[in-house]
DNA sequence: CGGCATCCTTGGAGATACTG
DNA sequence: CAGTATCTCCAAGGATGCCG
């Protein structure tokens, strides 16, 4: 094996995951891409790639936490990840097809946020 | 194309500001209204009022977090709480307007949850 | 520059028991 | 029935250091 960060659980919360995505898929949607950060680096990637430390200055992730997200979302082809081993090693990511049918969900959040923030 | 990939950012200070009111919408209500249980119970609450014990098995909520959730959720004005201090007191609560607004929301996200889950 | 590994703190949330 | 009071546990995430 590799790594376990934290990012490694047995999935037994599947279960009430389950019972809510019964109800409706709003909570299947949100457990899936719901996590603060993970809406944070998608948003952001909307105006197109970018590099590990633009997004870690950018979303104020330590690279830590941005690292983590980015594996993740990338192993759930909701971004994609190219890598120029020229000079000093440059990383970009960028939303895939799959990354930007959240569009519509982050318009809605934007769209409230406008009317309804502070 | 041998060194230095493009560096698009000159000064941070007002680039880090910049795009932290660009995430702001978008993240600020995920910040509000983003997390798992409050989520879990607005939704829950779009088919009209429930009462708590009600909402405690629908949402799967132990009493301690929904009660929280509950008073977090009203305090902001998403839902309001109707009282009926008769024989066993009944406690129902409903969307307010502003809880409505947020339906736009979880229907991007119940599309996309159509789509995309699993 | 990108990005793991490590340590450490926090609060979110479950379980349980109790009260009006 | 509708909550409140505790106790406890764990994952999320910040800070930092190191390494290719």
């Amino acid at each position: 094996m590799t790594t376990q960060p934290p990012t490694a659980d047995t999935d037994e919360d599947t279960e009430v995951e389950r019972l809510n995505a019964d109800v409706c898929n709003v909570v299947g949607s949100v457990e899936k891409i719901g996590s603060k950060w993970k809406l944070i680096v998608l948003n952001d990637l909307r105006d197109g790639e970018k590099r590990f430390n633009e997004l870690k200055r950018s979303t104020g992730a330590s690279s830590y936490t941005l690292s983590r997200v980015l594996d993740d979302l990338e192993e759930e082809g909701f971004l994609e990840n190219r890598k120029e081993f020229e000079s000093p090693v440059a990383s970009y990511y960028a939303l895939t097809e799959k990354g930007s049918t959240l569009c519509p969900v982050f318009d809605a959040l934007d769209e409230w946020g406008e009317n309804w923030l502070e």
